[in-house]
DNA sequence: AGGGGAACCCGTACGC
DNA sequence: TGCGTACGGGTTCCCC
């Protein structure tokens, strides 16, 4: 369920809450969540080395790592249920039981990966493979330099209907089910319209407002619909302030027409006002 | 090349 | 009540 908001959230807050400490013990008690790493070489990699940043890149948190030696990333995608929780001794069993990986650090406090239903995955990456992963990923929308013309650049070229398109991380880095359909609403556009049949001013309207919902999300520390909580285990509140997602059946806050649910645009849940967004 | 579909995983909801 | 099953959801990988 983290998207962009999500992940930003949680990353600030881990950035401030484990800057600077050293990871002095690892230990994996459920390597199916490993990518690109054993369990025994993720163990001994990691012990000794410093948090220098945590931050974000598309939906991962990214903690770079850093020694006398080489850096290293770790990389985290939290998909569903995933997410990362500091134990400081009182994280009650319940949750330690679904945790995957945990780091202890010098302050003796514990960084654990904690996945319920363990789609997200915990990737260790050298810095060329990283660069090499994220490039393969589309930019940041809320970079300064992400103008119209270059989200033009990214959409107007596809036969896919624009939802699609707003999702693909290969073209777009960040958005995912909920945004989609929140930015589609806000700016009035269908979200099954092919992406190269949008008009330079809906183009312009619509980069407005993925900017715009993005950036209110990140200000309410992030949608939680179900699982979703942050690195210190709270909600988001934006759930209050969706207009679409969610909301099938209720009437439309512009127009007033009852927004429709459909699983006919890209197979995934989509929420949109046939009164007012064509 | 780009697109479609399966696999990954398990809590939750629902049917019998 | 208890068991079985369908479902969801983003990304990756395979295949066409």
């Amino acid at each position: 369920m983290p998207e962009l908001p999500e992940t930003e959230t949680i990353a600030r807050d881990l950035h401030a809450m484990v800057v600077g400490r050293v990871i002095v013990q690892v230990a994996v008690t459920r390597p199916d969540v490993l990518r690109e790493v054993t369990a025994d070489r993720l163990c001994t990699t990691l012990e000794g080395l410093t948090i220098a940043r945590v931050w974000r890149r598309a939906k991962l948190i990214v903690l770079d790592l850093t020694s006398a030696a080489e850096p290293w990333h770790l990389v985290v995608q939290p998909r569903f249920t995933g997410g990362l929780l500091v134990d400081d001794g009182r994280m009650p069993a319940s949750e330690l039981a679904y945790s995957c990986v945990a780091m202890r650090l010098d302050d003796d406090r514990t960084l654990h990966y904690r996945d319920v239903r363990r789609l997200g995955t915990v990737a260790l990456m050298s810095a060329a493979r990283f660069s090499e992963y994220s490039c393969a990923l589309g930019p940041e929308p809320l970079d300064q330099s992400f103008d119209v013309v270059a989200f033009s650049g990214c959409v107007r070229s596809s036969q896919q209907p624009i939802k699609a398109v707003l999702m693909d991380q290969r073209r777009l880095a960040g958005v995912g089910n909920i945004y989609a359909n929140e930015a589609l609403w806000r700016a009035g556009i269908d979200p099954s319209r092919e992406a190269s049949s949008l008009t330079q001013g809906e183009l312009q309207h619509l980069h407005g407002a993925l900017r715009e919902v993005l950036a209110a999300s990140i200000a309410a520390r992030g949608t939680s619909f179900r699982d979703y909580r942050d690195a210190r285990g709270e909600r988001g509140t934006f759930v209050e302030q969706l207009a679409a997602y969610g909301r099938g059946g209720e009437p439309c806050t512009r127009c007033g027409r009852r927004l429709v649910v459909t699983h006919a645009v890209d197979g995934r849940s989509t929420v949109f006002c046939p009164g007012c967004q064509y």
